[in-house]
DNA sequence: CAGTGGTCTAGACCACGAC
DNA sequence: TCGTGGTCTAGACCACTGT
């Protein structure tokens, strides 16, 4: 029973394979959570060996359709578009009100939020960042390092840069920098921060990323570089980003002149 | 000589030989550009199948590390932060310059931009899009499909959508809707652009979209979903881009308060 | 032509999950 | 225990790239 694949055809009978099986999960045959038919039936129903197989249903999870979870089988992936990141995110009142950005945008959601604080202390970033900070080779930096967790579930890890002359001795060279976060202690110093840049841009992660934020196969990263400025546009942070991207939407708001 | 490979460990073998080619990528022993070792000469390193090889070079690239050419071997991706969007993409000197984003951006970069109308006409757009247009299921929307290359190669598709009564019998219907884009024609019928908004979200392409972009394995795509607004915060366009994440970085400004 | 990767097969053993 | 997917092997034939 070949049932309608071609063995001879141009296209490999793996990838026929793959588009009968990713037709009926964009169709709405195969439901988000639907198992796919096992290894075993998709063998016989193709009279494909099981490496043919395999290489059919390695194409759905590399386009993160499905995943597959060892001993029970293969399931459709649930579409999640989730939350979103809103363009006033780091308006001063939310500073004010003792909140650090990503503590109240889930508040606000009804979720339940949680930040891991991995690590602080000195670190050398990479050239680009430095650059970012206009800072010079001999200067040293403070890192902060730390993930989020919305509803336990991890969504997005994030380096924090800072010359380190500038918050030396502050509660931001503390694990915990106290209510509204580092920027509302940047205030607190007399450092206003006026505007922001934010670059995005997307990628597959390393490895190291995959476990830190649980990802599955075929779900990319968004990568966020964030730039904090104070007056007369001194930038007094990098913030670099990684989030899970089936987790996230984010959002911005443009002039229209 | 299995080359310090376990074939007893935990992690596979094929796992191990990725993870020791992966080192020498990032490491920089395999700049961009160089050929990796062949699939011949991977087997008989680290004594192990061609299957098993054939898995570990599947790893790289799936992460996007790297490509095969069939005949020619394995290479490492170049790395190309290329180009970027400004936060003032929209502004309104653009359009009186009669340039439209796309094609001002690139030209101040030196580069050939290209955009190719792939379809023009009536069209239903999805439910989530109509939402955003605020427009009734029994409103006619206009679709425009479009397609841009930089220096030949393509880096996004596009496709918008506008109330066919406002659009009707304009310029803008047409394949060319001239100087400026289709936005500079809003502007001319008095509906000044007041602000926009734009959701950005990562994931793997579909397969038509892979086709489109020219994408390489490995490559998410970056969705951005933008509204453009006139006074009273009345949508008068929803344009639905689909961006090559490895060719573009997105920008962004954001106010301090 | 030789060397490369692309596809496919048939079989083996292992590890996980559910009953 | 049985069915599932995870890993690995040895071999075959094909298609593309370069000389």
């Amino acid at each position: 029973m070949s049932e309608g694949i071609d063995p001879l055809g141009d296209r490999p009978v793996y990838r026929q394979i793959a588009d009968r099986l990713r037709q009926a999960i964009v169709h709405g045959n195969l439901a988000p959570g639907a198992r796919l038919p096992s290894e075993s039936e998709l063998i016989e129903r193709y009279s494909a060996s099981r490496g043919t197989v395999r290489q059919s249903i390695a194409v759905l999870r590399s386009e993160g359709l499905i995943d597959v979870v060892h001993g029970r089988g293969a399931f459709v992936r649930e579409r999640t578009p989730i939350r979103r990141l809103s363009y006033d995110r780091f308006a001063r009142r939310h500073r004010e009100a003792g909140q650090a950005a990503f503590l109240a945008e889930l508040e606000a959601e009804g979720r339940k939020a949680e930040v891991q604080v991995l690590h602080v202390g000195r670190g050398e970033p990479d050239s680009d960042i430095r650059e970012r900070l206009q800072l010079s080779d001999d200067k040293p930096v403070l890192m902060r390092h730390r993930r989020y967790l919305a509803d336990r579930q991890p969504v997005e890890v994030a380096t924090s840069w800072l010359p380190l002359e500038l918050v030396e001795g502050t509660a931001i060279v503390e694990a915990n920098p106290g209510p509204g976060g580092i920027y509302a202690r940047l205030e607190d110093m007399g450092h206003h921060l006026e505007h922001f840049t934010e670059e995005v841009s997307a990628r597959m992660p390393q490895p190291d990323e995959a476990r830190a934020l649980q990802l599955g196969p075929g779900v990319p990263v968004i990568r966020l570089i964030r730039v904090a400025y104070t007056v007369n546009d001194r930038p007094v942070e990098v913030c670099d980003t990684i989030i899970a991207a089936d987790r996230y939407v984010l959002s911005y708001e443009l002039p229209g002149r």
